[in-house]
DNA sequence: GGAACCTGTATGATCCATAATACAGCTTCG
DNA sequence: CGAAGCTGTATTATGGATCATACAGGTTCC
């Protein structure tokens, strides 16, 4: 009776790592600690260290010169795809970037209760269960299952699901859809979304979760959506609306604004030459044990 | 040579099992498979599953019976808090909760260079740091990194922190707060964020970051949010708006709809009685430790 | 009652992550 | 150049996670 499943040691250190990276806490170019350094201040072994440092590595987090040293890595290879609160990806065509959809599963069945509740199904219907893979560029990043009513599902095929938007077919199929409630949250890969979308199990994903609804109140479709963090995350701008003794943000509507976001991305990107590391700040909160 | 860290197995089972759970694939109420079942299915021993098992009964999202079975947990014990979109948890106190904040540090340092550049400092500019945890009914569910411009942060107090929200005071000292960009996303919880939220290493977290401008553009707030996702989650109501060739969701504004939540999480609590299946599972689950 | 399940528990063998150590090759810098 | 770093690689040893097996005790159902 004792310790539970605790994680590998190299993963805790892979873990601190990060956080320090993406916190800023150390800039892209720094020098790390080298590995005997890591090792002794962590009480583990530089195997341990290496296998952490390998992870960064392979997430592209950091680079590695022998004989030099680990260094944060720069200009982040891959940026990040930046949806607005609607999911909208309008933007990424403007960029020159590409979509692909994968159809992974494809059938009907009964559907689990927590999804024939919220959409409103009569016991014993049945619905039509997807699971598709989003890429962009080649690169897996979302990881979709949807769930349709069968009588819905049936106005459309594997091949136009597998090429078109599962809103449009069910937009010309003549139901109208008009109200949607969806909720955010984070999970950690399960085996299939961690293969289909190129990672290891335990890796943390955004979620959503989206049930469409049509001017009845029926419910339409109910989408499970599985997101790479480092290459999808909802940005949105808000304003503060309302009079003093009710302020609060409201979310800023309109198009999203591509060029800031460029913006941001651009100059973080080349602002760590002329610095020259000020006595690092936020060591004060390392040390507990 | 083939490596890389793999989770540990049980690990492994606990995550998929966790998901079926969670996705209402195995509804609550249900028993599980056997534990050599699910040993042979997953070819592993059975001590293995049994240590999967131990996490999911810890985190009470099932309920062993000696001789009878591994049930699924009805009526999770703590129902997640619902945020909108801007954040606001307004409708938590039509219910009854309470929020309780702690502060875990506070101090004037050097930003890293990602918030620095984030909130428009001049160079060697200072900000104040501050790391709170936000409870409800006790139970930690968000941990709060923020940084204040230094001029702006030393027109509050330690204490005030620590007893007022942040937006608050800076509204207080006379600056207008207009617009924000914030960014959801998920990531691992790393060793402090881990023991303030009373949550293992590697656990999945909600995150957001917000930054803060004044109408002049100059930045106020910078905020680094982690959320547990079993406690916190954001919802929000979807319209489609546009014309025939240009559909697409916006957020529905107005007031958040705590009835429909509310509805939505009562409908998903009763559900499971009246179900089809009482032959057995029903009375199994009756008492609770 | 009794057969057939189930969970709880114990045992010893095996496998793998980690530890400790040593050395090679590279880069940086005086 | 040469010393002092660093990463890359290999070695053996150890402990914990996992395996395979067996048995005890409770529940379900005939």
């Amino acid at each position: 009776m004792k310790s539970s499943v605790e994680p590998l040691k190299a993963r805790r250190i892979y873990l601190l790592l990060r956080d320090r990276i993406i916190a800023g806490d150390l800039p892209p170019g720094e020098r790390l600690p080298g590995e005997p350094a890591l090792a002794a201040e962590h009480a583990v072994s530089r195997v341990t260290v290496r296998r952490a440092l390998d992870l960064l590595e392979k997430e592209g987090l950091v680079q590695r010169k022998p004989g030099s040293g680990t260094f944060v890595h720069d200009s982040r290879a891959v940026r990040p795809i930046v949806a607005d609160l609607s999911n909208v990806l309008s933007h990424l065509i403007d960029m020159g970037r590409s979509t692909d959809v994968k159809l992974l599963s494809f059938g009907y069945v009964a559907p689990p209760e927590a999804i024939a509740e919220s959409l409103g199904l009569k016991p014993g219907e049945r619905v039509q269960r997807s699971v598709r893979v989003r890429l962009i560029d080649g690169e897996p990043f979302s990881y979709l299952t949807t769930h349709v009513p069968e009588w819905l599902g049936l106005t459309y095929s594997e091949a136009e699901l597998a090429a078109r938007p599962l809103l449009e077919l069910i937009e010309r199929s003549g139901v109208k859809t008009e109200r949607a409630t969806q909720a955010i949250n984070a999970t950690l890969a399960g085996p299939e979304p961690a293969a289909a979308l190129d990672l290891e199990i335990g890796s943390p994903l955004l979620t959503l979760t989206r049930i469409v609804h049509d001017p009845s109140g029926r419910g339409v479709e109910h989408l499970h959506a599985l997101y790479r963090p480092d290459r999808y995350s909802f940005h949105m701008d808000l304003v503060r609306i309302g009079d003093d003794g009710e302020r609060r943000w409201s979310p800023a509507l309109g198009r999203p604004r591509a060029s800031e976001i460029a913006k941001a991305e651009k100059t973080k990107a080349d602002k760590n030459k002329a610095g020259e590391k000020p006595t690092r700040g936020s060591r004060a909160i390392k040390q507990r044990s």
